[in-house]
DNA sequence: CACAACAGTAGAACGACGTTCTATGAACGG
DNA sequence: CCGTTCATAGAACGTCGTTCTACTGTTGTG
């Protein structure tokens, strides 16, 4: 660690911009969204708030950043498995998404809790977020070559699969799953949707 | 309107409270959910700040009573069509599901934004939010007495149906429906869903 | 080796926010 | 008619994101 200068002398700590990203992920899975504060993530990461804005430009660029992590997790967490069954692939990558936003609720509140997303650094959000949905394309357009999927639009359906399922974890964070048993109810869906687009 | 005193003489001026849920509401739709500060909607009431604290306790307070008007409009809407046939029922309702987020962005977003519902006034919010969800279960219910739904928990179904179409109307609030035309994947959405519950 | 130029820091400061405090005034019960 | 009560208005407090103002340590050049 404590990489200093990458490439000329400039730019003599990079370290702190990821002491900052990290104390800003800290402070957002300890305390929330809401405790994400410029002052605590400095204060957390032992640099003086303007820290901040030479490094990020501001704070929805410190989020941003961490957000990055959050859509790069949610890609690994939906690309990890790869039955070669199409249908169980896609399932466990249902299951996991549930998994990823149940595990990290703080990072799934941010990344998509309706709120407009940080403008700073958004270019660069929005491609990784974008990775994280191809991957759940790729196991459709998977599903479909191999004749377990009906034909169809692969995003069109990869965007179906992502409204049914982004929507269950969504209302289950938001405690407005009113079914006894959530998992039970989520595999219900999965069940449905893949009954629906054999 | 201005019906001042309803029981005792108490209570000069409910009127006031009137008045700060519509400038709440109109501040809403018109600059979004970032801009109704207290100040401002006290402002637009013509009211001093602490009227929002000796009527509703706090800004949580006053932002329930106006998602209050929110859900009302959601079950309202979900409950509009009483088509004879249970599932043309259910596909108007999840197409007037959407017709209200997408009529009422801010609303919506307000609603089930993702932040910690407000604590001020929970259990009228809970109460007013189930009665919207119950309109949907009882859609469920009356497809599954007419045999044009698999048989099954009423309640269970109903979930998994508000997941999906919330998901899906979420995504698409959030700009994040990557497909051309929204209104077509929505569609293929509820045809997904009645597909697979028959 | 000296020295101007400069990037990055710390800390105070600004406006706006939610909320609370203080004093004022108008409506009630006796 | 007066004393009490309660909503009001407006100032004030602490915190927020952000900007401003010095200052420091390093860098490239004579």
């Amino acid at each position: 660690m404590t990489d200093v200068r990458p490439g000329a002398g400039r730019t003599p700590s990079r370290a702190v911009e990821q002491a900052l990203v990290d104390a800003a992920e800290q402070v957002l899975v300890r305390d929330g969204l809401g405790a994400v504060t410029v002052r605590a993530v400095a204060t957390e990461a032992g640099v003086a708030p303007m820290g901040v804005y030479n490094r990020f430009g501001s704070k929805d660029g410190l989020i941003s950043a961490v957000l990055v992590r959050g859509f790069d997790g949610l890609r690994a967490a939906v690309s990890r498995d790869d039955d070669p069954d199409p249908v169980a692939r896609l399932l466990a990558s249902g299951r996991n998404y549930r998994r990823f936003a149940l595990g990290r609720p703080q990072h799934y509140g941010a990344m998509f809790g309706g709120r407009p997303l940080p403008t700073e650094g958004a270019e660069e959000l929005l491609a990784h977020a974008t990775a994280a949905f191809e991957a759940l394309v790729d196991h459709v357009r998977y599903g479909m070559a191999r004749g377990a999927l009906r034909e169809g639009d692969p995003l069109e359906t990869a965007q179906v699969i992502w409204s049914s399922v982004h929507g269950a974890v969504s209302l289950e964070l938001g405690g407005a799953v009113l079914t006894p048993d959530p998992a039970a109810t989520y595999e219900s869906l999965l069940q449905l949707i893949v009954a629906g687009l054999r």
